[in-house]
Formats: structure tokens, C-alpha cells, sequence
RNA sequence: UGGCCCAUGGUGUAACUGGUUAACACGUCUGAUUUUGGUUCAGAAGAGUCUAGGUUCGAGUCCUAGUGGGCCAGCCA
């Protein structure tokens, strides 16, 4: 990274030079990125995946890859898996990959510990017994008729509980502190309950499990975690966060105390963030699946033709700041294409082809023309593509009335082939119903691309891509478009957010006409469809049938100018 | 009705920590270049920093109040 350019610090990075410059030693910094295995990794954790890994990176810190599996009701390990993968594909490296349940014995010890201190105790009423007594933001709590147990009673409840000897709940591990606390996360929350659900690593040993609170915190502890960072919405558990690294602070052992620090966390328009509904989006079969291309989630984003280097640059662009904020999804299509303009080579795609007949070109006659591969790359190279007599080019690329803004081919005017001739449009062949079947045309044998001639360098308004009649091949191209129709999908707090799907996130041409080069394009590469857009080879693809999936598509401003 | 957090062009972030005409990116709009209506280049419009007081020689930055928004009453994280 270039550092010489000096750019001013978000408010985390400042905390750190501060804990710094009070003392902390650098070495001792350290970070860790904890997502829960119930999902897949979407944008908005990018946010806290590059901030943390980011931060390891610029204060050469070590960053733990730690799975937050206290509740296996939702865990699974091939969310696990599919998180690992994600990361890797965006260029992280973890120092340790933990799970909150190698600490499972360590946390259960630190329990009976409170318990024999009087600090935990075992409540067994319902669950909305609880509730009740737990009071609301304007009401203090009362207290449980179980508070006062005794010490005894406790531990061997709790390890009964730890045993199986009682159903899911009948009891469940409290924290005594205050139940007329302001902070309602303070009126003795609940430490552990009692699942019967098998854990997905550590099976059925354990049938108890901590809470989020319980466990965060103590985790970020055991590790030596020195800045804990999370989104706003814990902010109101900081204060617990702190109350319970009290409890086991145990200076010679783990000397150091984590620090929470709370960012807000990122949103986009026209998606949505929340993993539920994505999860609600993949079984109800709005999507295909986490990965389909129209997904905000990493895998999604991969297959749609995202860069790595694209989202990286995206989540530095939008900052980290502490207030709710909604991005414009139009600065992540700015950051890939700014990547894929640089990286991608240029081929011809007709999508929507229209047959054009050059008359005056000999019948069975075809020649090679020569192509750059990319203007922005000169190390690109070049490649050949065969011209002749019939070509396709796009149905849009033509007009009969065209306005005297139209850049394209109409009767009379002339127009480019790209690397090839010009060619004067003639006239036009209709089918019974007006449609155009054919379009005739002429070209100036004398205008070929790169030939030097006078004629060649004749300047025209217009460029259009094409694809001969017989030399090129057939491919299904995926045209997403975002997934909502609405910038903010979640607003409307009468309807679902499901109402506001867009019909048309995908259009799916079966048999769009390629140039030859795509013959063998392999699934994940990258390539700009001239004056198109941006495209990459789904993972379904082969080379039977060919599937290409619309990342972006180009900047229009024609398109602007027409909707005006 | 309580507590906590937040408030800078359309969007997102800056502002050397109290010191010139509030900056950058995306977006928008001109114009130039261009064998992609892409890219690139040149330029423009758009905020007086939520409001009202206060402290100060000086406030986007500090204080108070108000307004607006967010979070908090899962055996979710």
C-alpha cells in the first residue's frame, strides 16, 4: 500500500494510535473477525472483515478467524466452510481460526466460579416469567423468587443442567447484577440455557449453552483479543461486555483487557443485509441460491464477476464512521468497473442480433481482421476475428427514423464495424408483421480498419461490434439487474420486503452470438462485451454450453440522454 | 415516558484535533478526445456544517437545551 500519500484515520484507528501512544504495546494489538456459521459472508460483513484484516495489515497485527458458534440451533459447518472460502478468495489470511466452542469448559468453569462468588445463580422459571420481571426502558425489573438460592443448590442445579438432567427450559444460568438497572442488558442476563440440539463440532458433550454476552466477551479475553470491534447496536452491551471480563480478569494469566468499540455498520441501496431474509430469499426460491449472482453475499458477488480488489476498494471508499448510513450501490459499480475497464479484455457479444447483408461483398468470401484485445493494456495483445459478406449485429445498433443524435446505423448514414469497414445502410427486409429480418448495407472495400487508407481514416459517428453469420457461437447470457426495486426494500413497515422484489433482476438470453475467441472461455474469467458491459463465465458454464453472467454493465449515456 | 448513540452538498466520508474562501469520492451537468455513446481529459452546479442559545479574539469542532434519526424489554448474534 502506498502510505505516502497521507490519508486522515477513521475514529477506530485513531482509538488504537491513542491506546498506543498511552502505552499499549504494539505487539499486543490484536484482532479477530467473529462471524456466526449460520449463513453465508455478504457486503456489509466485508465492512468488518476488511476492517479488522485491514487494521492486521497496516499495524502487521496477528487477526483470528473466529466462528461464533454458541447456539447450534442455526450453525452448520459448511457455512463454516463457505465463510473460509470467501475469505480466502479475497486475499485474507487468519493467524488462528478459533470457535468460540474450543472454549466451552473454560467458559463452564468460569460459571461455577461466579456461581461460588454469588455473582451467577440458577433462575427456573419460564421464559415469560422472566420477561415480565425484567421490567421495560422506563420500568426498573424485579427481582426473581430464585435470586437468593444458595450456593450449593446452584452448582448442583447448573451441573445438572450441564448433564442433561433437565429438559430445554426448565432452568437457566443468570448473571446477579441489578434488576433495576437502566441498562436493560444489565438486569441479570441470562448466561446459558439448555439446548438439545446436537453442536456441529462439539456434538452432544456439551447441552448447555452460553450466551452471546457470556461468551463474547470471555472469548475476545482468552484470545488476547486487544480491540474488539462490532457494530452499533452493542453498543448498550459494552457495559456487560466490561462487567464480565471483570468477573475473570486474571492479570497474570491474561494480562490483557479486550476493548469494545462499536461502528455502524454498512447498508446498501436496493439489497438487503439482513441474513434471515436472505436465508428466507434462498428457501423460498426468490434465488437461486447464496451464490446466485443478484445475491449482496461474497459468493454471489464472486460469481456475478466481482474482484476482490473491487470490494476492497469499495469498502475503503465508504469509510467507517459511527452513523446509520445507506450507500449508493452505484459506487460499488464504479469501484469493479474502475477494475474490470483496467483488467478485462475486450471481445465482441451480440445479444440481440439483427442480420446485416453487405451486398456488395463477394458471396463465400471471408477475411481475418485483427483486433485489439484491450486500449487500456497494451500488453493485452491482439486477436483475429473472421468478417464476411453476413454478419449480426444489435437490433439496437439500427433505427429507420433515427433522430439526428442517433450515433448508429440508419438508411443513408454511414457507420464503423469495429476493426473492420464502413458500411452505408441501404434498405431494410420486413416479415409479414414489421418486423426488420435483414438489413442491407454496403461497404467501402477501400475503408478497412488499419489499412492507412484515406477512406479508413474517414470519420464516422458511429462504431458498432458484430459478429459474422457463420463463424462465431452461441452462448446463454445471464443479464442481472439488482435485486429490489426499491432503494430500501426493508422501509414499508406494512408490506414485505418480499413485495418489492424486481421481476426483472434477471433476463436469461438462450442464444446470444459471440465471436470465436469464447470458444474455450473458462468459468470465473472476466470479459467486456463491447459497448455492452462487463461479463464473467458462471462456474455452471461448459464448453457445450457456454453461460455468461452480467457483472455491470457499461456507463450509458446514451441511455441517460434518451430517457430524457 | 427512561437510558445510550448519532447529525457536514443527492450519497458516503474529510477538515492538521478551536484557526484562511468547508475538502475528497460516487452521483449529476457541460465541453474536448475517442474505431466502445466505454475510458481519458478539462470544467460546472450543488452544503455555510439540524435549530436556538452559550464559551471564545475565533466554533463544523467545546457546553446547554431543543429537534430529527437509530439502538435497548430473544432461553438470537
Amino acid at each position: 500500500m502506498d502510505n505516502t500519500e497521507k490519508r486522515s484515520l477513521n475514529f477506530i484507528e485513531q482509538i488504537i494510535e491513542e491506546d498506543l501512544k498511552n502505552g499499549l504495546p504494539k505487539s499486543q494489538l490484536q484482532f479477530r473477525f467473529p462471524p456466526e456459521p449460520n449463513g453465508y459472508l455478504h457486503i456489509g460483513h466485508a465492512k468488518a472483515f476488511c476492517l479488522n484484516f485491514g487494521l492486521g495489515e497496516a499495524y502487521n497485527a496477528p487477526v483470528n478467524l473466529r466462528f461464533d458458534d454458541t447456539n447450534p440451533m442455526a450453525e452448520e459447518t459448511h457455512y463454516a466452510e463457505a465463510m473460509k472460502e470467501d475469505l480466502r478468495w479475497m486475499g485474507f489470511e487468519w493467524a488462528k481460526e478459533c470457535y468460540t466452542s474450543d472454549y466451552f469448559q473454560q467458559l463452564y468453569d468460569w460459571a461455577v466460579e461466579m456461581i461460588k462468588r454469588g455473582t451467577a445463580y440458577v433462575d427456573s422459571q419460564s421464559s415469560e416469567a422472566m420477561a415480565e420481571q425484567k421490567g421495560t426502558p422506563t420500568q426498573p425489573g424485579t427481582n426473581s423468587p430464585y435470586r437468593e438460592r444458595p450456593v450449593e443448590e446452584n452448582l448442583r442445579l447448573f451441573e445438572g443442567m450441564k448433564n442433561g438432567a433437565f429438559e430445554p427450559g426448565t432452568h437457566v444460568l443468570r448473571a446477579k447484577i441489578d434488576m433495576a438497572h437502566p441498562n436493560m442488558l444489565m438486569r441479570d442476563p441470562l448466561m446459558y440455557r439448555i439446548i438439545a440440539e446436537p453442536h456441529h463440532r462439539t456434538g452432544t458433550e456439551w447441552r448447555i449453552y452460553p450466551m452471546y454476552d457470556w461468551a463474547h466477551g470471555q472469548s475476545d479475553y482468552i484470545e488476547q483479543v486487544s480491540h474488539s470491534l462490532c457494530s452499533l447496536e452493542f453498543k448498550p452491551h459494552r457495559e456487560l461486555y466490561e462487567w464480565f471480563v471483570e468477573q475473570v480478569y486474571t492479570k497474570d494469566k491474561l494480562p490483557l483487557p479486550p476493548k469494545q468499540r462499536e461502528f455502524a455498520r454498512l447498508n446498501m441501496n436496493y439489497t438487503i443485509m439482513s441474513k434471515r431474509k436472505l436465508l428466507q430469499l434462498v428457501k423460498e426460491g426468490h434465488v437461486a441460491d447464496w451464490d446466485d449472482p443478484r445475491m449482496p453475499t461474497i459468493s454471489g458477488m464472486r460469481r456475478r464477476g466481482y474482484t476482490p480488489a473491487a470490494i476492497r476498494k469499495f469498502i475503503d471508499l465508504v469509510g467507517v464512521a459511527k452513523r446509520d448510513n445507506m450507500i449508493d450501490v452505484a459506487l460499488l459499480e464504479s469501484c469493479v468497473r474502475d477494475d474490470l475497464n483496467k483488467t478485462t479484455n475486450r471481445v465482441m457479444a451480440v445479444l440481440n442480433p439483427v442480420k446485416l447483408i453487405i451486398t456488395n461483398y463477394p458471396e463465400g468470401q471471408t477475411e481475418t481482421v485483427t483486433i485489439e484485445n484491450n486500449p487500456e493494456d497494451e500488453s493485452a495483445g491482439t486477436r483475429e476475428m473472421i468478417f464476411s459478406r453476413e454478419l449480426f449485429i444489435e437490433r439496437a445498433d439500427f433505427m429507420e427514423d433515427a433522430p439526428r443524435k442517433f450515433f448508429r446505423l440508419t438508411l443513408g448514414k454511414e457507420v464503423r464495424l469495429k476493426g473492420a469497414y464502413i458500411i452505408q445502410g441501404n434498405e431494410v427486409v420486413k416479415d409479414d408483421e414489421g418486423n426488420i429480418v435483414e438489413i442491407h448495407c454496403t461497404y467501402d472495400p477501400k475503408s478497412r480498419s488499419g489499412s492507412g487508407t484515406p477512406e479508413s481514416q474517414r470519420k464516422v459517428k458511429g462504431t458498432l461490434h458484430w459478429v459474422s453469420a457463420s463463424h462465431h457461437i452461441e452462448a446463454q447470457v445471464n443479464m442481472y439487474d439488482r435485486l429490489f426495486a426499491v432503494e430500501n426494500p426493508e422501509a414499508d413497515k406494512e408490506k414485505s420486503f418480499l413485495e418489492f422484489l424486481n421481476p426483472d433482476s434477471l433476463q436469461v438470453i438462450t442464444n446470444a452470438k459471440l465471436e470465436l475467441a469464447l470458444k474455450d472461455a473458462q468459468p470465473e474469467e472476466r470479459y467486456q462485451f463491447q459497448r455492452i458491459g462487463y461479463f464473467c463465465v458462471d462456474k455452471d458454464s461448459t464448453s457445450e454450453q457456454l453461460i455468461f453472467n452480467r457483472t455491470v454493465p457499461l456507463r450509458d449515456t446514451w441511455a441517460k440522454q434518451k430517457n430524457k
